[in-house]
DNA sequence: TCCGCCATGTAAGTTGTTACATGATTAG
DNA sequence: CTAATCATGTAACAACTTACATGGCGGA
């Protein structure tokens, strides 16, 4: 299982279940998800095999919490996982079969809609991430070739949804046109010029 | 499940469960993998429900085959899942989590090769669907302009691919290259001409 | 005759989700 | 006092994988 590297990963730092869910919201999120049902028992099945530790912690506000961290077994369970090269898992994207299904509905119009609709959720996707990678830039100035090496990874990772998310878009704008295109094959400099495209809001090349 | 209506979509041509596995093998793997250990049961529930009907044929070479063809009722279900909206899942990917870990291993040089190696993975992936889509080009006159509408729609699927996995070497080469400068930060022109790296070999921009 | 492909399935296990249950503390 | 947040967990279900079981048929 992935998550359980994921969490040895994440427990460089000591930190209780609480945390780490808060950790995916925020910071992880955009490679991995998990929820609270599924941490606890993990933690709980790392501890039995000894590659983490706990220990109750009373807290300032709230109830007890449990925080853990790794243990010498448990870096070397990472380590080995990292060393074991790339897992490229095969990525199951339904909105693609969606697309891939639409002739079904015979209607160019839902093709479009569709499209604009993804266009729409990657564009604001995109946008989250570029604040994340904005606030850290203007809170560390040693960003981005100065950086340390962990925050220079995270940078690498960063920029893998950055690359990614923009070519979705890019995807998405360019089937917009194909469509447009395909349905009104005459018309085209007109409706360009009638209608400035949401195309418009162009994303910029990523750089470092 | 996804699977169902994926399911629904392929049998607009009747097929059996062998010939859906081979289906995604071989044409829609590249957003939506399944087994047919999988597959018979998925289309068992979907019979029962009525959304596909079968029939025994017996085949000229092999034994008995089972093939599935949808029932309008099963066609109404694909198409109300069509109408739906676009479902963008969030993406696991581990590479990324592997990535962003790496610092534990306080080695650059493992970082190279996880980037070397999923450079080589993704390139290898891009050259199967361009492939794919020469092959298609090659064989189809009416590629890409004339193409009829269910024709229109797989190419906008393939493309999806191609932007993506060009995004993602592209992301690579870009990596190996900042962990380079990082690596060595002086001798960068002496590397660069000394080793004709592997992202030399250049991956054409999509066209239509 | 034996191997490879055709063809369908079951069983067991893994991974992950949604819903539910419980209770402490604190800010308004 | 009451709502929000902190905090940990269980149960049931859904989706998917790997391994196993069975057998026909055709070519080397």
């Amino acid at each position: 299982m992935s998550l359980e590297y994921i969490l040895l990963g994440l427990l460089g730092e000591p930190a209780s279940g609480y945390d780490l869910k808060k950790i995916f919201d925020t910071e992880v999120g955009y490679f991995w998800a998990a929820e609270l049902s599924q941490i606890y028992p993990t933690l709980k099945r790392l501890e039995k095999q000894h590659l983490l530790r706990s220990h109750h912690a009373a807290a300032k506000r709230g109830p007890r919490r449990i925080v853990y961290e790794t243990t010498a077994a448990g870096n070397r369970a990472l380590r080995v996982w990292l060393q074991a090269g790339p897992e490229v898992g095969d990525e199951r994207q339904a909105f693609v079969a969606k697309l891939y299904f639409m002739p079904a509905l015979d209607d160019l119009g839902a093709t479009l809609r569709l499209l604009s609709a993804l266009r729409q959720r990657f564009a604001t996707r995109l946008e989250a991430l570029r604040s994340l990678e904005k606030l850290w830039e203007e809170s560390d100035p040693r960003y981005p070739n100065e950086l340390p090496t962990a925050e220079f990874h995270k940078l690498l990772a960063l920029r893998k949804g950055l690359f990614s998310l923009q070519a979705h878009v890019e995807w998405a704008d360019d089937s917009i046109r194909l469509v447009r295109q395909r349905a009104d094959p005459a018309g085209v400099d007109r409706k360009a010029k009638a209608k400035p495209e949401k195309s418009d809001q162009r994303t910029a090349k990523v750089r470092v």
